[in-house]
RNA sequence: GGCGCUAUCAUCUAAUGGUUAGGAUAAGUGGUUUUCAUCCACUAAAUCGGGGUUCGAUUCCCCGUAGCGCUACCA
């Protein structure tokens, strides 16, 4: 048997109830890299088993998630021309639901070989049975009452079954010796011994098969070489690697992953923070940043490099450089590496990206065409204001509170106008000198770097400090305590909203003083 | 309770049978500066515990401990 020759195919097998998880992207990514770095194939099936989850929408959110942040799929599902949910390829259909035939075939054969029997123990039977464990310390499992029935026995309870419009389930015989390996490609070999596995239940009373034997079946239907999932994963494994064996199928190798976790340590959940991936895309992540970011959670590439394009992580990624403890979810790092995809963007695009922002924020009027900047601002002035935050910000959500001067005039209250080293009169006597010099400059002396020159000399001239100056004036236009610097402020302003503007914030801000002092 | 997995700075992690245990984030300090951010320099910060094997163990083995996961007619 020829490995080598067999082509990679990995699938990522989602139940669709609602959001799009950060550690399912994570599973997907990894599936991803791993198919593409192997020339292999993709697939995305949907696990819609336990018809008692389901949401509306949940597929195509998902696909929309993972189109958006660029980890394809081969092969099942995907939006077709007109934007339609659709499926594609030879191994369809690659929605569980609609696999039935395939399941209730295998369960058959299950049945006819003695690998499976019917189980026709209530509910409460097994309650019961559970409670007694529990309270003799032993572990929980089912005692197999059914496995040894009779047939006649068992055909008496079909009967009874059948007269109250029930059905029994279906679980699996698992061998009652030996012993279950797991040759796990991340965690190495893992042993289970077959006494201490439960008879699982395989086929629910509503005909559906339980996680267990579907995810066998289409595995092997769909050809599946190498199952990516969550460490989570690993104790059932063995009941999947038996299930295999009864059908005399082949298994696919095994890779799991490690979790990803709360800060406490806890399996990340919704209850400390943000989780789905929606969020973060909504809160101003870029995906190539939260690419980059979940990539590292549990993988690295053994170099000090840290920044990777998704095309650098195809090239890079290797299942042998997972590793194999839990991973915290750390936002700090992950703000920094948006800020470090922010600040390699062009300023252009940076707008582009921006302006969803903005419209939330109400500065910016929503486009129709989703092209043009709406309002009156050209995607000039946008750019170069892109390009002037671009330095200080971590998410792009934060855009509408930092740039709100570019598009509205500032309000600003008590003393901010005031130096820290100067005083109400002095503020005053500046901003009235530094508006007859704003008078005075032509439009074209309004670039930055004259701007910056003609207003050091004005300092110098007038025997200014630096600080009595630039503070008041850089307020004056920003209403912000903290905020660029007043050369870049006042030539964006003028740039975008005209030199009378930046004359008109100085008037206010005089009069401001007036009023204060 | 049972079964399993894991264990290096606060966090993500690198490395090695012999190293000053490296990098990044966060933190702190200093420089630049009208403010903030950027940038630069610097500082502090880790091999869970106990046994073994060995000349030598953070690294290999065993035992603890802790954390986490699983233990459904959920996935």
């Amino acid at each position: 048997m020829n490995l080598k020759s067999k082509t990679v195919r990995t699938r990522f097998a989602p139940s669709p109830t609602g959001f799009v998880h950060i550690g399912s992207l994570r599973t997907a990514l990894f599936s991803f890299l791993y198919a593409r770095h192997n020339g292999g194939r993709h697939i995305l099936r949907v696990e819609d088993t336990d018809q008692n989850r389901q949401v509306e929408g949940a597929v195509e959110n998902l696909l929309k998630v993972m189109q958006t942040v660029g980890v394809e799929f081969d092969e099942g599902f995907y939006f077709n021309a007109d934007g339609k949910l659709s499926e594609r390829g030879e191994h369809g259909p690659y929605l569980q639901s609609k696999r039935l035939d395939k399941y209730r075939e295998a369960i058959n054969t299950l049945l006819e070989s003695k690998n499976a029997y019917y189980c026709f123990c209530s509910s409460e039977r097994l309650e019961e049975l559970r409670k007694e464990q529990m309270a003799l310390k032993k572990a929980a499992m089912y005692d197999r009452h059914c496995r040894n029935l009779t047939s006649g026995e068992v055909a008496a309870k079909q009967e009874e079954f059948k007269a109250a419009r029930k059905n029994p389930v279906v679980r699996f015989s698992i061998p009652v010796e030996g012993e279950t390996v797991i040759n796990d490609l991340i965690y190495g070999q893992i042993t289970y011994d077959n006494k201490l596995l439960d008879d699982q239940v395989i086929l629910k009373s509503d005909g559906f098969p339980t996680y267990h034997l579907a995810v066998v079946v289409d595995d092997h239907y769909m050809e599946i070489s190498h199952v990516i999932r969550g460490e989570e994963w690993i104790p059932s494994t063995p009941k999947h690697l038996l299930i295999y064996k009864a059908l005399g199928w082949e298994p696919t190798q095994f890779a799991h992953l490690p979790l990803i976790l709360n800060p406490d340590k806890s399996k990340l959940s919704k209850r400390q923070g943000d989780v789905s991936v929606e969020d973060f895309l909504k809160h101003g992540y870029l995906k190539e940043a939260l690419i980059n970011f979940v990539a590292f959670l549990g993988w690295n590439p053994k170099t000090d490099q840290e920044i990777f394009s998704l095309d650098e992580l195809i090239k890079q990624f290797d299942l042998s450089k997972v590793n194999k403890s839990g991973a915290v979810f750390d936002d700090n790092k992950l703000d920094w590496f948006n800020s470090q995809y922010i600040k390699k963007m062009p300023s252009e695009e940076l707008a582009n990206v921006l302006k969803p922002f903005w419209q939330e924020a109400g500065l910016l009027a929503p486009s129709p065409s989703g092209g043009g900047s709406g309002r009156g601002f050209s995607d000039d002035y946008l750019s170069a204001i892109a390009k002037l935050e671009q330095d200080r910000l971590k998410k792009l959500s934060e855009i509408g509170e930092s740039t709100k001067y570019c598009f509205v005039a500032p309000e600003y209250e008590g003393n901010l106008l005031i130096w820290k080293k100067s005083d109400a009169a002095k503020t005053k006597e500046a901003l009235l000198s530094l508006h007859d010099l704003f008078v005075q400059l032509a439009d074209g002396d309004l670039t930055q770097d004259k701007l910056e020159t003609s207003i050091k000399k004005f300092i110098v001239d007038n025997n200014y400090d630096n600080g009595s100056v630039l503070w008041p004036l850089r307020v004056a236009l920003t209403g912000q305590e903290k905020s660029p610097g007043p050369f870049e402020v006042a030539s964006l302003i003028a740039l975008g909203l005209g030199k009378q503007e930046i004359l008109n914030r100085i008037d206010t801000a005089i009069e401001h003083l007036n009023v204060v002092a």
